[in-house]
DNA sequence: CTTTAATAGTTGTATATACAAATGTTGTGT
DNA sequence: ACACAACATTTGTATATACAACTATTAAAG
């Protein structure tokens, strides 16, 4: 489905408004799909988001503006973020004795449990939407969106 | 830069994981660019997009339904952008006369006023993305993300 | 005709997000 | 040591979004 028949456009459209409409609406489905996965674990995108970065972490705590720097969307809440985590019992949250300014957020067990259950299914989900298209493609799709991204003024 | 330079990620991503957060990432590039743009007008990037839509109408009243069925977003609460809308006397509201559960809504000449101001710095914004890419890779880039988002399961 | 089902839109409520201001802590210069 | 800037995080508040329940109207079935 074309992005012209998804917003059932009459007018036509030149490559760069469309271009942006397509990573919109992209970017959508793809969300929609990820929620859906998420739902019965009672997470949204951006909590997992965060439990994915603390187990990346490997023991390492985190503080908050680690986390913060490793998402995707710069703008949301950090705190509150850890605070649904924490009432979930995913992390666990403490004064850093070093710098009493800071945080560290650390995964738990049952954190760790939850990723391990929603290993395969994020892989499938990924799987999913890579499957009609060709490892070549899914690299050329990777280069295209990193310099579309960099604009020079 | 590259997804993982964003995301600063240590560990080695396969395809299928790195184009699904670069459109991800991509998204939210554009979308907080988009948004500094609407900020003088107390426009969200939605209500905009309502906007646009009925002007796109020419003059046509357009219902509810198919406003919702236009948005990128199709979760998003229609009933109440057009609120907003309303509040700024963009749009107007009525019954339609015809099957009394519709309700038409137009585009007032303070909308399209609005539109038309907006219209160079929207074009701006989407020009300047594009243009480290060649109309070429615009093409491609826009039949990838289609081919991507279309799974056969 | 009624009754029921389908359609169109609105509203309630809970949660999420955005942004600025506030709090507490540490580092720096004098 | 003291004032002040910089840093890290939290909190307040307003707005946005998600989802289900609800209302009103029209269409369909018997």
């Amino acid at each position: 489905m074309t992005i012209e028949e998804v917003i059932k456009s009459t007018v036509k459209m030149d490559n760069a408004k469309k271009v942006i409409l397509n990573i919109m609406y992209t970017q959508n489905v793809i969300q929609d799909h990820f929620s859906e996965i998420m739902k019965p674990y009672d997470l949204s995108g951006e909590q997992y988001n965060v439990l994915r970065i603390l187990r990346g972490q490997k023991g390492k705590p985190a503080n908050m503006c680690v986390i913060q720097e490793r998402m995707l969307a710069k703008t949301s809440n950090t705190t509150r973020l850890v605070d649904k985590l924490l009432l979930k019992e995913f992390v666990t949250r403490n004064v850093c004795p070093g710098n009493r300014r800071k945080i560290e957020v650390l995964i738990t067990q049952k954190g760790l449990d939850v990723l391990k259950e929603l290993d395969p299914k994020v892989d499938e989900h990924e799987r999913m939407f890579a499957d009609n298209i060709s490892q070549e493609e899914l690299e050329l799709l990777n280069k295209l969106l990193e310099k579309y991204r960099t604009q020079q003024n």
